[in-house]
RNA sequence: GGCCCGUUGGUCAAGCGGUUAAGACACGGCCCUUUCACGGCUGUAACAUGGGUUCGAUUCCCGUACGGGUCACCA
């Protein structure tokens, strides 16, 4: 077979040569040790948490390293794009502290536009590139034509390929498609010339050289020596469109792009002896490779499986709406990714997570459930460690969105809102109530009379005069201007006048000698003042509501007792 | 089904041939406390399984089970 001859009948159009785009595309220039990294998505929807994950890594490997962490829009299957996409896809990454260097990036307008000297990013629009090297293949025997009939096309794109995979039988398609391969590598310069003039469309397909039964051995620098069988399937490179597959694409674009690192899902794994086939095939340098465990959840049946997209908290946005802040949830994720991070935060609390140095090598082998009670927990760290101005104006900015209601409540009056917010917070031991934006309300919605409302009733065990008693005399007695000591011995006075232990401990000495104790007293207050047994500290709630709102609630329990 | 990866408490996980098998979250108890939240102390709870190798295996090797991933002209 004339190679040379099949490589310019199948590409009469390329007239570039990899030595070319070798030139085009220079060895970048970095210190040693910098790490250059790329988030490549298929624009085909929104960020998944999955893809959170290997970004966060690539981020952080990049610019802990004083590397180049770049994007890549890998747009070679036109049927499943999604307008939109990347652009939302950058902007929602930007939330979460992924910020590229370099590629494809939003420019002024609002659209996608390159940035950086290896370009293009989006793939589409490189299909010269694929080619030259596709063509340069050919000419050493190593890729072949595959033709197909356009009925053949037709059935091919109808068949739904996810479900044909689950109900296959196995057997027979691997020898079905075995003969196919053996059948296709028979093609005749004659053949090839014949269907280029009927315009028959092709697909290029790789002329494996592996051997299924033998092993090859790869490192990953998170999963660490593997054992892979050599790759001995004539995988396809370019589709009948001339556009590549992502096989292909990535082995060329991260050779021409210098990626140092190729960081992404472990679903990918399955398909490294193709990649690393390609790279020895094309004589590129082999990069460093982190296959990076997925995120699960458990399904119906106690399984872990995939977080897939349909499931709640795979989309990010799901997070906004929840009321996580991004700062949570990249705490969150640090976490997983290398679990000394807590550790190290607990040493360095006042330090940005960005700060943390992150570790490939600690990073887990298996994949981990994802955990709401954990993300809760570093949640409430973040919310408790923000300041009173803050966290009103992180509060108010989601309830506007998610709350309206509630958002026009915390606006009509911000000092309120934010003397609200400072209970307790500030110091060594800030008060941990909220787990996100959305517990706000709940937590502190009694302050405002229009989410009032008494929720809870006095228990039966106390007798009705006893709780008018108190207040009744509480008001009586109250002033504003008095200090928080002042106050308190108020509400022990009209304990002890009722009969009820003012001190602790002389009543748990001897509770049978009491009617109740001052806990009991405060929470007859506390009730009628805030609608709930459980509230912050009632002096300075008080303090913030003011002295009518809390006398029009406690006559207007006093009228219904 | 083939191939690959994995398996330490409910969850996330330290561990890298000899440990009383860390820690965090969750859960229980106690303390602090006018309730709650915080904080402090404390408790329950784990090396999937069977064989090797070894003086000794959670750690190394092989098998089994279980879980996951993957097998497209999708990425």
């Amino acid at each position: 077979m004339d190679y040379n001859r099949l490589a310019d009948l199948l590409f009469p159009n390329i007239t570039t040569t990899p030595e070319d785009m070798e030139a085009r595309y220079p060895r970048r220039e970095l210190k040693e040790g910098a790490v250059v990294t790329r988030f490549a998505p298929s624009p085909t929807g929104f960020v998944h948490f999955g893809g959170l994950f290997p970004s966060t890594v690539g981020e952080r490997m990049a610019h802990l390293s004083d590397g180049v962490f770049f994007l890549r829009i890998e747009d070679t299957d036109a049927k499943r794009e999604v307008p939109g996409a990347a652009e939302g896809l950058i902007k929602t990454l930007a939330r979460y502290g992924v910020n590229f260097d370099e590629g494809a990036i939003l420019g002024e307008d609002g659209k996608i536009c390159d940035k950086g000297a290896y370009g293009p990013y989006k793939q589409s629009q490189r299909k010269e590139i694929y080619q030259t090297f596709a063509k340069a293949l050919v000419k050493e025997g190593k890729a072949y034509p595959a033709f197909t009939t356009e009925e053949e096309l037709d059935r091919l794109n109808s068949i739904n390929k996810k479900e044909e995979i689950k109900n296959t039988n196995w057997e027979e398609e691997a020898e079905a498609k075995r003969a196919e391969m053996l059948e296709g590598r028979k093609i005749t310069l004659e053949e090839v010339e014949a269907h280029l003039k009927e315009n028959h469309p092709f697909v290029l397909r790789i002329l494996a050289d592996g051997d299924g039964e033998r092993k090859i051995k790869v490192t990953d620098l998170v999963k660490g020596t593997l054992e892979l069988p050599e790759n001995d399937e004539d995988f396809v490179l370019l589709k009948s469109d001339g556009i590549p597959t992502y096989h292909f694409a990535h082995a060329v674009d991260d050779h021409l792009m210098g990626t140092t690192h190729v960081i992404r899902g472990e679903e990918w794994l399955p398909s490294l002896p193709k990649h690393l086939q390609l790279f020895r095939y094309l004589g590129f340098k082999l990069p460093k490779f982190m296959h990076i465990s997925q995120i699960m959840k458990l399904d119906e049946n106690g399984n872990k499986k995939k977080l897939s997209k349909r499931d709640m908290g795979a989309n990010m946005d799901d997070y906004t709406g929840m009321g996580y802040t991004p700062e949570a949830v990249c705490e969150y994720v640090m976490t997983l990714l290398n679990s000394n991070y807590e550790e190290w935060h607990m040493q360095n609390p006042d330090k940005h997570y960005k700060e943390f140095p992150f570790s490939a090598k600690k990073m887990s082998v298996s994949g981990c459930l994802f955990d709401y009670d954990k993300l809760n927990d570093v949640s409430k760290n973040v919310l408790s460690r923000m300041s009173a101005e803050d966290i009103t104006a992180k509060v108010t900015e989601w309830a506007k969105e998610f709350d309206e209601e509630f958002g026009k409540l915390l606006e009509r009056d911000k000092d309120y809102a934010t003397k609200i917010f400072a209970i307790g917070r500030g110091g060594k031991k800030p008060r941990k109530d909220l787990a996100t934006l959305a517990d706000a309300k709940g937590y502190m919605g009694f302050f405002y009379d229009e989410l009032y409302k008494v929720e809870e009733e006095y228990p039966d065990s106390f007798d009705k005069t006893d709780i008018k008693k108190t207040l009744s005399d509480f008001m009586e007695t109250y002033d504003e201007g008095d200090d928080m000591n002042t106050w308190f011995e108020k509400v022990k006075a009209i304990a002890d006048g009722l009969g009820y232990a003012s001190d602790m401990k002389a009543y748990k000495a001897d509770p049978e000698s009491f009617k109740g104790n001052v806990a009991d007293i405060s929470m007859f207050i506390r009730l009628a003042v805030t609608g709930k047994t459980n509230a912050p500290d009632l002096y300075t709630v008080m303090q913030i509501m003011g002295k009518d709102r809390v006398f029009d609630r406690i006559n207007k329990m006093l009228a219904v007792l």
